[in-house]
DNA sequence: CAGAGGATCGGCT
DNA sequence: GCCGATCCTCTGG
């Protein structure tokens, strides 16, 4: 029996994030496995245009680093890849598949490309509106956010948001509430180039993890 | 300039 | 588990 990482019931409809520290650039360790692990747990705050706020506990990322075949960064910068080549701390949105985007907080030094794919949140504050933004019917709480372009259309994060400093802009911040889930390790999901790295993290426990349960003990 | 392919999703078998 | 949708980006000629 598996149970929310998240304990307490969110107030129904709460249209503010549950109390937590704001974490800045230098809050966050720079290399990509690192800030792959330090993020599960963490919040993910997003403040819409007309002041709506949207929250979750983020439980799924994977590490795309240095010298990483399967990275996008792999060959070289480009106009797509750009924000993965910024300083720590800005947000990678790009377009998959002609049908989703995929949100991801650049690592490292600024020229040196790698980030962290953000997979999968937990639903905290804002329900009504994830679930509007979902626009399909029938959806747990948990499944909300789970999978890379399910965070991006609950949580209103598209191509405008590409290259955003998460130190000088409020539409999307990280924040630390104190929680501390048990974090599980996996090769990563839907690459077919160094498939066999373990760089997939995960809250052990969290239904809001995406991919096959065998993934995810 | 054409073509291939992609860090996905959801529906169907 | 398999497959199609959908479209932007990068690569090669």
């Amino acid at each position: 029996m598996k149970s929310p990482i998240s304990k307490g019931a969110p107030a129904p409809n709460s249209s503010s994030a549950p109390p937590h520290r704001r974490l800045r650039r230098a809050d966050l360790p720079p290399d990509t496995l690192d800030l792959a692990r330090f993020l599960i747990g963490k919040l993910l705050v997003r403040r819409l245009d007309d002041g709506t706020v949207l929250s979750g506990r983020i439980v799924e990322t994977e590490a795309y680093g240095i010298d990483d075949p399967a990275s996008h960064a792999y060959r070289g910068e480009t106009k797509r890849n750009r924000a993965m080549f910024e300083a720590l701390a800005h947000l990678y949105v790009y377009l998959i598949y002609g049908t989703s985007y995929c949100v991801n907080v650049s690592t490292e030094a600024r020229g040196i490309g790698a980030a962290v794919l953000i997979r999968a949140v937990e639903p905290l504050s804002g329900l009504a509106r994830l679930r509007a933004q979902r626009g399909r019917d029938g959806l747990r709480d948990d499944e909300l956010a789970r999978g890379p372009g399910n965070v991006c259309r609950a949580f209103g994060i598209g191509p405008a948001l590409d290259g955003l400093d998460l130190d000088a802009d409020d539409r999307v911040v990280l924040g630390d509430d104190g929680a501390a889930p048990a974090i599980g390790t996996s090769v990563r999901i839907g690459i077919m180039k160094a498939a066999e790295r373990p760089h997939r993290f995960y809250a052990r426990g969290s239904r809001a993890v995406s991919g096959r349960r065998s993934l995810s003990p």
